[in-house]
DNA sequence: TCTCTGTCGGTAAACGTTCTCACACACGTT
DNA sequence: AACGTGTGTGAGAACGTTTACCGACAGAGA
């Protein structure tokens, strides 16, 4: 059973190569017998174009590799899953690597990626700083869009959610239910996605209660963390933690109801991203839903715009609007609680 | 920017493209002489080998498909992840696609991969039945190693987890700390997972106790189904719930606790998967956990394997042994909660 | 009737590799 | 001196497409 090539549907067809190609791949108008007779031929041997050698002749793999942090993390799965959609309902395909958030294996395999001519590369940068280079060496061999987080600015296209329209909805959220002295349970990552979301707390806190200082812990992403960090936290007695993650956020409620404290009674406490074990949570988690299957499109969209230009050099960052997911975990006070 | 190829690096060097082929892909030995300039002529230019042309040449992309139901199901990024790990140390790439539980997008994936001449495929069957045809015919185009499940027996190749050596542990587990009368909250899925984990449950159950008649509830293998049957189940009053996944036990933990009843005090909980939710649980989730990375191993072994044979024909079933992780939700019974 | 334009089809040259030959030359053996 | 036997190298044919170029032929306008 070996693959059965344009020149057997010619042979079979009795047309040339070249016209079996043509309509075949339609790239050009052939007489309406040749056309019939060929796709006759090539559904009776059962042909399927080689790609590779489409490839090769074309320049042009069909194929978009994409490298990411850590793919355990659950919110980067629901990303992968939108982009491959979307890829695939475009007839393209989806390389992928995974880095274990080390930016030294992030530059090996971008680079593996990139020798296996992919057309194009979607990137979440593992680090702000450390990933720059690569990315940016990267960017200079293929269309390449950074997703989700990014490092520097102008380095390559951007598309991710608005972190601090996010927060924003938070705080306004937090504010409406009569919480008044939050604390901020973030990352003392440099990625984008942990500074912004840390300067639009600041930032909305501020301008809530000009002069009252909210308490800020930095750690990482994690759920351990989200435990330590409540811990600490809570001799303050603030009324609302808002987490930079919903791994945070789970930690912290775990941790305060291991002593005891009532959530959202004497506590609320956000996420951020809306991932599945937010609703899952008990009680379930007020968190901020990422558009995760519009960043996918718009990602996508940046990629075959670069493709189709061929390196005109404006760079784009497109930043798209979170919506407020409210559960239980930021009810108001019911009176008992108080 | 335009790449460098074979023969500008022959130019550069002074030999002809065939010697420069043989020195950079290590095929032939040839002089010392030619080896030395050869390299240096490709360095300086910084030559990288098309691999488009070298797969169209070769008729190998180096390239491994991968079709599974439901990325965001918490296991199967941990395969992924460990699949992707165990390529990419051999410098083969991961073609991914997501199939959203559908048979019928799993189908048209799995051509889509085999058209884009992949080496091999790796599979995890969305149906045990309804996946069948699709495996088949593939397998029968390309080396095909079905992951953790499997439709029928005989289609291909099989690496999973020994599902019956693990419900044995769960159930001695069970035994040796008290534990006597246990029911099953499983799937009703036809998927092998499902049944052999089903199948060992009732076979393990009816050894301890053999006129015992336990109850056995099959859903699916979500959270929501997890609570449901927790609730309907609890009326029976069973001292352990043994649930075919993870989040089919996270479900009836939080149920249970919901109800007000005691984990582990009134009853123990065990899962099965060991995804990361399972140590984060309340009580934490005791758990069988799969050898993640060594059916990954085992999986591309094979494929690698069958790449090399062309073409022999006895199918293998590869079981690898589980591991018992005993958690909180097992723990001995207290005095007070007896 | 003679161009002129347009459509349809074929020939052959790419794309960048790998690999089969064949050749040249240096040995050692008869 | 004639003959194998290696060893290192090059020429060139694949691999399966796409596409530039050209020729043939038909219909339309003069």
């Amino acid at each position: 059973m070996t693959e059965v090539t344009l020149r057997e549907v010619a042979r079979e067809s009795g047309y040339s190569v070249a016209t079996v190609s043509r309509v075949l791949s339609g790239t050009r108008a052939v007489g309406a017998q040749a056309e019939r007779r060929v796709r006759a031929a090539a559904e009776r041997l059962g042909y399927r174009p080689n790609q590779v050698a489409r490839a090769l002749r074309s320049r042009s793999t069909g194929t978009i590799g994409m490298v990411l942090p850590q793919i355990t993390n659950p919110f980067f799965p629901m990303l992968v899953r939108a982009v491959e959609h979307e890829l695939h309902s475009r007839g393209r395909a989806l390389l992928i690597a995974d880095c274990d958030d080390d930016p030294a294996v992030e530059a090996d395999r971008v680079n593996a990626l990139l020798n296996r001519q992919v057309d194009a590369l979607l990137v979440i940068p593992v680090h702000e700083e450390h990933s720059r280079v690569a990315v940016a060496a990267a960017a200079e061999r293929a269309p390449l869009v950074q997703l989700d987080r990014r490092c520097g600015t102008g380095v390559a296209d951007t598309v991710a959610v608005d972190n601090a329209a996010g927060m924003a909805l938070v705080l306004d959220h937090l504010a409406r239910t009569g919480r008044g002295r939050p604390c901020f349970l973030g990352s003392a990552a440099t990625d984008s996605a942990a500074v912004e979301r840390r300067a639009a707390y600041e930032a909305g806190v501020a301008a809530l209660d000009p002069e009252g200082a909210s308490r800020v812990e930095l750690g990482d992403f994690s759920v351990e963390w989200g435990r330590d960090a409540a811990e600490r936290v809570w001799s303050e007695r603030p009324d609302a933690l808002v987490c930079a993650n919903d791994l945070i956020a789970v930690g912290a409620i775990q941790q305060l109801r291991r002593m005891g404290v009532d959530v959202p009674g004497q506590v609320a406490v956000t996420g951020f991203d809306d991932v599945a074990i937010a609703s899952l949570a008990e009680p379930a988690l007020t968190t901020v839903r990422q558009p995760v299957t519009g960043l996918a499109e718009e990602a996508v969209r940046l990629l075959d715009q670069r493709l189709g230009e061929q390196g005109s050099r404006p760079r784009h960052a497109v930043r798209l609007a979170p919506e407020l997911v409210a559960r239980a975990s930021t009810a108001p006070r019911t009176e008992e609680a108080q």
